[in-house]
Order: C-alpha cells, then sequence, then structure tokens
DNA sequence: TAAGATAAGAGGGACAT
DNA sequence: ATGTCAGTCTTATCTTA
C-alpha cells in the first residue's frame, strides 16, 4: 500500500512524522539531506499491517512490504545524494564556463566530486568548497593554468577554504599532480599588458636558465613569472611598472621584486 | 611617481615529539 | 595528533631616486 501523501508546509521540520517517517529520517544522516529532499511531496509507506480500508494483509504481502519500505528508505537517501550531486554539477558547470575551462577538464573535475562524495569527504565541508578543489585539481592535473585566487573569485568560498579543501581531496584520492611551471603563467600576464611575444621568450628564457640552477622551487610560479617578464621587459626597453604587473599576475609588487632581485642576482643579470 | 626597504602577520610544509 | 621552525607571500608604511 503507497501512499501519497501531500504536505502543504514548506517546513520540513514541522511536518507530521509517521513512524516510517521517522526511521528513514534517521537513516538519512545529515538533516541537510531531508531539508532538500522532495520540496513535500514524498511518497510514504504508512502502515504495513493494514491496508487502506484498515483490513490486515496476509503475512506474505507484509514481508514484502517490508523490502519495499527498506528499499524506500535507500532511496531517500539516493535523492538526498543525487541533490548534492545536482547542486555540485551545476557549480562545477558554471565555474568552467566563466574560467574558461576545457569540457574534458571540467569532466575530470565532476569525476573527482562523485568519488570525494562516495568516499565521504563532503560531510562536514561546503558543497562548493569541495567543487571548487575538484575544478583546481583537475585543472592542476591537466596543467590548466589557474590559480586558486581565479576559481574563489566566481565561487562563494573564500581561497583559504578552497585550499584546504584540495588539500584534502590530494590526500583522500591519492592525486598525484605536476608542479606548475612558470613559463604557463606568462601569457596570460604578458597578454593582458599587451607585452610583445619576442618580451615573452625572452622571459621564458629567463625562467628555464632560473630553473635549471634549481632557483624556482617553493616559489609562486605566478610571481615568478611576472618578475621575468619585468626583467624582459627592462631589457628590450618596454615601458611596463611593477604596479602594472602585480595587478595583471595578481601578485603583490613586494613579491615581484623579491623574485625579480633573486633572478638578476642569480642569473648575474644587469640592467 | 616608480621603486626599494622593512616589519608584522597568515598559512602551509617539514619534521620531531 | 600537536608543536615548532624556516621559508613564502601579503599588507602596510616609510624612504629614496
Amino acid at each position: 500500500m503507497i501512499v501519497a501523501k501531500f504536505n502543504y508546509c514548506d517546513d520540513p521540520e514541522k511536518r507530521a512524522f509517521t513512524l516510517v517517517e521517522a526511521e528513514s529520517r534517521s537513516r538519512t544522516g545529515l538533516p541537510t539531506s531531508f531539508s532538500i529532499f522532495d520540496k513535500g511531496l514524498p511518497t510514504l509507506f504508512t502502515s504495513i499491517s493494514k491496508d487502506a480500508y484498515g483490513k490486515a494483509i496476509p503475512y506474505n504481502t507484509m514481508i514484502r512490504m517490508r523490502r519495499l519500505k527498506k528499499l524506500q528508505s535507500q532511496s531517500r537517501f539516493s535523492q538526498g545524494y543525487e541533490k548534492n550531486l545536482a547542486n555540485a554539477m551545476t557549480h562545477i558547470g558554471l565555474l568552467s564556463e566563466r574560467l574558461h575551462i576545457p569540457c574534458a577538464v571540467k569532466e575530470q573535475a565532476a569525476i573527482f566530486y562523485r568519488k570525494a562524495l562516495k568516499i565521504g569527504l563532503v560531510r562536514g565541508h561546503s558543497i562548493h568548497a569541495i567543487a571548487d578543489a575538484c575544478v583546481y585539481a583537475a585543472c592542476r592535473i591537466s596543467k590548466i593554468p589557474r590559480t586558486i585566487n581565479e576559481i574563489a573569485y566566481y565561487s562563494p568560498v573564500e581561497k583559504k577554504d578552497i585550499s584546504k579543501c584540495y588539500r584534502l581531496l590530494l590526500r583522500y584520492l591519492h592525486l598525484k599532480v605536476p608542479i606548475p611551471r612558470a613559463q604557463s603563467r606568462l601569457p596570460r600576464v604578458a597578454n593582458t599588458l599587451g607585452i610583445n611575444m619576442e618580451t615573452q621568450k625572452k622571459a621564458a628564457e629567463i625562467l628555464q636558465e632560473a630553473q635549471r640552477l634549481k632557483m624556482t622551487s617553493s616559489k609562486d610560479p605566478t610571481g615568478l613569472a611576472a618578475a621575468a617578464l619585468y626583467i624582459a621587459c627592462c631589457m628590450n626597453e618596454t615601458k611596463v611598472t611593477q604596479k602594472q604587473l602585480s595587478d595583471a599576475s595578481g601578485v603583490t609588487e613586494v613579491t615581484i621584486r623579491n623574485r625579480y632581485k633573486d633572478l638578476i642576482r642569480g642569473l648575474h643579470l644587469d640592467l
């Protein structure tokens, strides 16, 4: 006996509960899954000992009903799960669109999210934060140059929380990500300031030499790229200020200066 | 005005306990 | 698991050319 139960109350907390509901609710775990499923239109098993007319149900039927009831409670959990997934997928889709992330990378992010959800990583964290981390991880692995800052710009989540979730993701999904080359940050910054290809190539050479001399480890690649561009511009007598590079790269002038000093000292450059 | 210098504070990695 | 330490980056402010 499946009874469609219409509920006109928007607040699920105020709903009249049957025993069945109470039971299924306890299985769902998180209160949030309860607040989002069904939107007040659940299909429920009420009594499984009597039919709609109050007549007793045969024992064999009751056994089958009990199994159905169990299946239902599982499917209601799965609705919460689906909802979470749908929410995350929407977010990943929007983010990918705004950051011009290729479809394949978006798919990779979605796969990461499904895995994270499956192993319970999302629990205790915001869906958006984990989804952001998945997008970032997918970009890193596919060598699509996007920073956490850029992702945070289009997300309600703070940079700090995204990076926390990102580390979580790396640990529990056992991901191996390549260290980004500073060169990959060059075109973005250079194009923003209209710096020509010749100067970009010069900056790339500077970075390559710096990498050969092992000067680049544990340094922010964007900062390195900005500093290399600054040096290249000075050499080519292209007029660019540190402030402009700072604005274009999202790295502070101080950091650019520090990298710039390191580079000219390490590579024995003279300007 | 652009660049350099300095200091305080945050966040994270490495390592030890 | 927690604490400490060195290194990095940021913010802010002041100085120099």
